[in-house]
DNA sequence: AGCTAATTGACAGTCACTGTCATAAACGTC
DNA sequence: GACGTTTATGACAGTGACTGTCAATTAGCT
């Protein structure tokens, strides 16, 4: 499937590609945006891009995915694991965080945050936002056991990150009245402070 | 299993309805179990507990919600409270999981088995559990408000929450070759090794 | 027995999502 | 430029979860 390109080559294909996915992704956020999630239909979606239904699919396995894209894990990951090894594993995480979000551009983190918002407001995304938050238990453990050399099975280390994602889960959320306070807060903020207060062994 | 059996009035009505809402669970889990959950459609549900279609909608909002019916949150938050103030809130909630799982039933630690499998092993499942889970953080956060006198929105408060439910996903989630590891050894040691860990400052 | 309110079933409809198939565009090759 | 191959796309039909409405039945009370 590879190899046969030069090393070099936009593709003309790929590039269509790219701006068909991007444009699915603007209509599909600007009609939430305008409508609502819930009644914004996916044949009003592929209408808005002047693609088909069928198409949609192709581009997004389910209407939740569209908002669903983090790939932030990743670039936290690689973060990880470029922080020194005497630092604890939370402490780690920590900085690996701070580093890659500051590492993103004003668009980006504007997209993030408005993702973020559909995220937490909308049931259904937000519950499969939760599995995702499981995966990345997961991708955590196992950049902290490559760190620390231990095995990404051990249950210590399984166990750690589920605690990073635990804070951040609880940092994150909306809370009842909690919602407007969070609203004028900054995320990233709040998600440092919890890992920071995780790092000090959780002092009430 | 019991509801306000006895308080004054069993009622028909609410005995019909107990007994409805029963069926139409167990006929479900029993079709879950012999054919897997996608391939179980509702209508065969509602034909196997001999009701209609509607009438399955209006006991469970969702297909999924037959599985989701936790209530043990409830269980272990009352145990929460009745703890000794002295108790870190981790420790406290430890305590609190060993006796709500130890006042289990034979029958009900087996029926919380099998829907926690499912929980488990279904990612439709999965993702709306983990947005209990999250509801979870709420209740938990209140309970240790509660215990320590302080605001329910007390962001520290929150976090120990998070923390505690993130260790319990960790704990319970099925990963790749760990799966069946965890078949093997017992959930519920599990839980609490986890809480053990997290209150003794998740050490490496 | 008779009245009221709840429970139910039948029915039609919406919408997310899946599969198949034919068309057309893009890529590599001569 | 002509050729086959791969790939993106759209039209179409179908499944299944879920919603709403309406009429018939049934429990509860007097």
């Amino acid at each position: 499937m590879n190899e046969a390109p030069a090393v070099q080559r936009p593709g003309l294909r790929e590039r269509k590609k790219a701006r068909t996915r991007a444009a699915i992704r603007e209509h599909a956020l600007r009609l939430f945006r305008e409508q609502g999630y819930d009644a914004t239909t996916v044949d009003q979606i592929a209408e808005a891009a002047d693609v088909s239904p069928s198409t949609f699919f192709r581009y997004f396995p389910t209407k939740e995915d569209v908002v669903l894209l983090d790939e932030f894990d990743i670039l936290a990951v690689g973060a990880f694991e470029a922080q020194s090894a005497d630092l604890s594993p939370v402490a780690a995480f920590r900085a690996a965080a701070r580093s890659a979000f500051g590492s993103l551009g004003a668009d980006e983190l504007a997209r993030l945050r408005e993702t973020a918002e559909l995220t937490l407001t909308v049931p259904e995304i937000r519950a499969r936002a939760m599995d995702e938050f499981a995966r990345t238990i997961g991708v955590i453990a196992e950049a902290a056991a490559r760190r620390s050399g231990r095995d990404p099975n051990d249950f210590a280390v399984r166990n750690v990150a589920g605690a990073i994602v635990g804070v951040i889960m609880a940092a994150t959320m909306p809370w009842s009245d909690w919602a407007e306070e969070a609203a004028g807060s900054d995320m990233l903020d709040r998600i440092d402070a919890a890992l920071a207060h995780l790092e000090a062994g959780l002092p009430l």
